[in-house]
RNA sequence: GCGGCUAUAGUUCAGUGGUUAGAACGUCGGCUUGUGGUGCCGAAUGUCGAGGGUUCGACUCCCUCUAGCCGCC
C-alpha cells in the first residue's frame, strides 16, 4: 500500500485538479499551503486554519525545528501534530533550502552541510541522512529529500555539479527514509484504510534555468522513485521569464501520476501561470510575511495598507472578499493598528493575506473542473493587473 | 526684581566664523517567493526664536527683544 493516493479528477489544458489523500487528510489540487516554519503559521490560530480558511496542509521546517526546539523533545512529545495540536496534513522542508538561504554560515561538502546555528553560533551537521532522521521525530504526512538549491543565475558548470550532488543526495535520502519507516521511527504512523499509514518521501528537481539540466535532473530523480516530485531552484533570483519558461518545459514531462510541486512560489499571479504549465502544489511565505509588514494581497492587486491614502478608508482590504477580515474592519483602522505597532494588524492582514490564496486555489479548481481554466487565467491576470 | 541656562527638521538633540546645516525617532514611498522581516532600501522637511550690529562672509561673535526652564530675593 502507498503513504498517499492521488487522484486527477478533471483536467484543462496542462492545469489538473485532484484529489490528495493522506493519512491525515484530503487535500484538493491543485493547492496552497501555508507556511508554518516553527511549527505555527505565524499569526494564525490553528482554529482559524482548520474553520473559516480550511487549510488541509500546512509547511513545517526542518532546520527550524531541530534547532528549536530540537528533534529529540518533539520525539518525546509524540512528533509535530501532537506538540502542536495540528492534525490535519503537514509538509516538512528537509532544511535543503537553508544551506541556500543561509549560505554565509555554511559549509558545504559531499557528507553534508556543516552550520553554524543562526540562534547561538553552534556548530550543526546537516545530512540526507540526519535531515530523514529529524522529520521522522516531526512525523509529517510528506518529507521532502534534502537537496542542494544553486542560485537562480548559476552557470552551467555549477549547476551541473550541485545538481549531481541533489541525485546522490536523493538516492542517500530514499535509503535512510525507508530504514526509519522500516524501524517504525516515523512518530506520525497512523492505521488506515487503504493507505500504508507511513511518511511519503518527495523528490526534488533541481537545474536552475538550464533546460537540459532541468532534464537531467528529472530523469534521475524518477529514476529512484518518489510519492511526488518537486521542483526546487525557482524563483531564487533568477527573471521571472525564467520560471515560466523552465515550468513550461519540465512540468509536463513530470510523472502524470504524482503530484507535482512547485517550491516557494509565489504571487498569486504565479500561482494561476503554474497551474497553467501543471502544477499541483505550492507553497510560500508571501500572504504571511507580506501580511506581516503591511502589504496585502486583494483580487485587485497588490495594496499597501501603510499608504496615507488609507487613511481616511472606510472600505475592507478587498471588498470582493468574503474573509472574516474584510466582513469587519476597514483599512483606515487597519492601517490606524500598523501604524501605531498593534500586533493585530499583522495578524489580520496575515489571515486576510491566506484567504484570498486560499480562495484563489479554489476557484482556480472549480475552472478546471468546469473546463473553463483559460478563461479564469485570463480575467485574474487582467484585475491583478489593474492597481 | 536680580542672576544663570536654553532656543537648530514634526519631536529629542548634535554642530562649525567659510561650498548645497546633520543624527535618531517620526512622516512619506518602495522591497520581500521551500520565513534570520521587530528586516532592508530610498525620499521629503528647516526664514538655525525675532530684530539690529561686527565681518569679505554669521546658524556660529556682540547688543536688544521675546519665550521657556532653573536659582536667589
Amino acid at each position: 500500500m502507498k503513504p498517499i493516493e492521488w487522484k486527477v479528477t478533471a483536467q484543462d489544458g496542462e492545469a489538473r485538479t485532484g484529489i490528495l489523500r493522506t493519512r491525515r487528510s484530503i487535500i484538493e489540487t491543485p493547492v496552497f499551503m501555508p507556511v508554518g516554519t516553527q511549527g505555527t503559521v505565524k499569526g494564525v490560530r490553528f482554529e482559524w486554519l482548520e474553520n473559516e480558511l480550511d487549510a488541509r496542509i500546512i509547511l513545517g521546517n526542518t532546520y527550524h525545528l531541530w534547532i528549536r526546539p530540537g528533534a529529540e523533545i518533539i520525539r518525546e512529545l509524540g512528533g509535530l501534530h501532537k506538540f502542536s495540536t495540528w492534525n490535519r496534513s503537514l509538509l516538512t522542508d528537509s532544511g535543503g533550502f537553508q544551506v541556500f538561504s543561509l549560505s554565509d554560515l555554511r559549509k558545504l561538502t559531499e557528507e553534508g552541510v556543516e552550520f553554524r546555528s543562526h540562534v547561538d553560533g553552534t556548530k550543526m551537521f546537516l545530512s540526507p541522512e540526519v535531515s530523514m532522521e529529524i522529520q521522522a521525530a516531526l512525523g509529517s504526512e510528506i518529507v521532502m529529500v534534502f537537496d542542494e538549491c544553486a542560485p537562480g543565475n548559476a552557470d552551467i558548470e555549477v549547476t551541473r555539479k550541485s545538481l549531481e550532488m541533489t541525485a546522490r543526495w536523493a538516492l542517500r535520502s530514499k535509503n535512510r527514509f525507508d530504514e526509519l519507516q522500516n524501524q517504525k521511527l516515523d512518530t506520525g504512523f497512523l492505521e488506515i484504510e487503504n493507505l500504508s499509514g507511513r511518511q511519503a518521501l518527495f523528490g526534488i528537481l533541481q537545474g536552475a534555468g538550464h533546460l537540459e539540466l532541468r532534464k537531467e535532473s528529472l530523469e534521475k530523480t524518477v529514476e529512484i522513485g518518489f510519492d511526488g516530485y518537486a521542483i526546487g531552484g525557482l524563483s531564487v533570483g533568477e527573471e521571472k521569464s525564467v520560471m515560466y519558461e523552465v515550468l513550461e518545459f519540465i512540468a509536463p514531462q513530470m510523472p502524470k501520476d504524482a503530484p507535482r510541486y512547485l517550491m516557494g512560489v509565489g504571487t498569486p499571479e504565479d500561482l494561476v501561470e503554474a497551474v497553467y504549465r501543471g502544477v499541483d502544489m505550492f507553497d510560500c511565505v508571501l500572504p504571511t510575511r507580506n501580511g506581516r509588514t503591511g502589504a496585502a494581497f486583494t483580487s485587485h492587486g497588490k495594496l499597501n495598507i501603510r499608504n496615507a491614502k488609507f487613511a481616511k478608508d472606510s472600505e475592507p482590504l478587498d471588498f470582493d472578499c468574503a474573509c472574516s477580515v474584510c466582513l469587519r474592519y476597514s483599512r483606515a483602522y487597519l492601517r490606524h493598528l500598523y501604524q501605531t505597532g498593534e500586533m493585530l494588524a499583522a495578524i489580520l492582514i496575515s489571515h486576510h493575506n491566506l484567504a484570498f490564496f486560499l480562495d484563489t486555489m479554489r476557484k482556480v479548481r472549480d475552472s478546471i473542473k468546469l473546463g473553463k481554466f483559460g478563461e479564469f487565467r485570463r480575467d485574474f491576470l487582467n484585475e491583478m493587473s489593474n492597481n
